[in-house]
DNA sequence: GCCTTATCTACAATCAGTGTTGAAGAACAA
DNA sequence: TTGTTCTTCAACACTGATTGTAGATAAGGC
């Protein structure tokens, strides 16, 4: 993702405005690697603005997606996730207990579905989740098992 | 997935009860490809029994799943799609125009981590998801288009 | 600084899915 | 078949994430 001024410029640059609220959230999505949720996103904000709605919030997320600057994840933990990282497709680590995501830096080959099989599918993306238990919830689950 | 007989002789077997209401959902369920919704299987079995309620099927639909007789799947659709194909695991195509769902029969090679990728993971399952247009809606924007 | 227009906040609504509860019904034993 | 017990049913209200609305506010060009 690129700096709260590269993205102010970009914003310009549309013919969107450039609101304080706007840039909160660009300094608080930079290097943010947990993959937010629009929620988390709102909390940490409030923090420098204590007076930001949620709707805004999902509003200017929204943006950044639409803008490709951001991409927008439903990884079935019940709320839309949004990742920073949106330079080069990686696989995604999704906690079952917990719900943290987690991105997976390991190369994977291309996913080429074999001609024919696609059914008439016009296919433009593909994604690779792989579900299971993140460190902090084994740890817990194996003390509760005890 | 197994017969409506054969279900319902899964369900006593577990010390579940057979109603009349979850054998009009294995009915409904019986061969369908379609990858439903729980709305969708309510509206299917509302025309067999006019009761039937939405709370019901969910429920069954639960139950089914924990017996490892469907699998449930958050694709993104905005809501769980039910897969009575649960017995070898297969890549979905997923519309994201209309949310329609159909299951890639072509073989993929099993999705394997590289030791020490995962950061601690402990992975349970992979899935595969292909994001694109399915037929009719690459008709209909074409046609929008023109 | 003024004006136009986009954006902001607060509030209410939507939508998928779940908890609750009295009533109905299935299983099982006699 | 009958009675007992326990599950399940359906209606309703509720949750939690997300979106629509509308009046107030502020950005950006002049």
């Amino acid at each position: 993702m690129r700096t709260p001024g590269e993205l102010s410029e970009l914003f310009r640059a549309n013919g969107r405005k450039v609101t304080a609220q706007r840039q909160c959230i660009f300094r608080v999505l930079e290097g943010d690697m947990t993959h937010p949720s629009a929620e988390a996103v709102h909390i940490a904000a409030t923090r420098e603005m204590e007076t930001i709605s949620l709707k805004t919030v999902y509003q200017t997320l929204h943006d950044l997606a639409d803008l490709g600057e951001i991409s927008s994840l439903d990884l079935g933990t019940g709320m839309i996730r949004f990742d920073p990282n949106v330079d080069d497709p990686h696989p995604h680590l999704v906690c079952r207990h917990c719900g943290k995501v987690r991105d997976l830096v390991a190369a994977f080959p291309d996913l080429q579905i074999p001609d024919g099989a696609d059914l008439g599918f016009e296919v433009g993306s593909a994604e690779i989740v792989f579900r299971g238990l993140c460190p902090e919830c084994r740890q817990s689950t194996l003390q509760l098992s005890t």
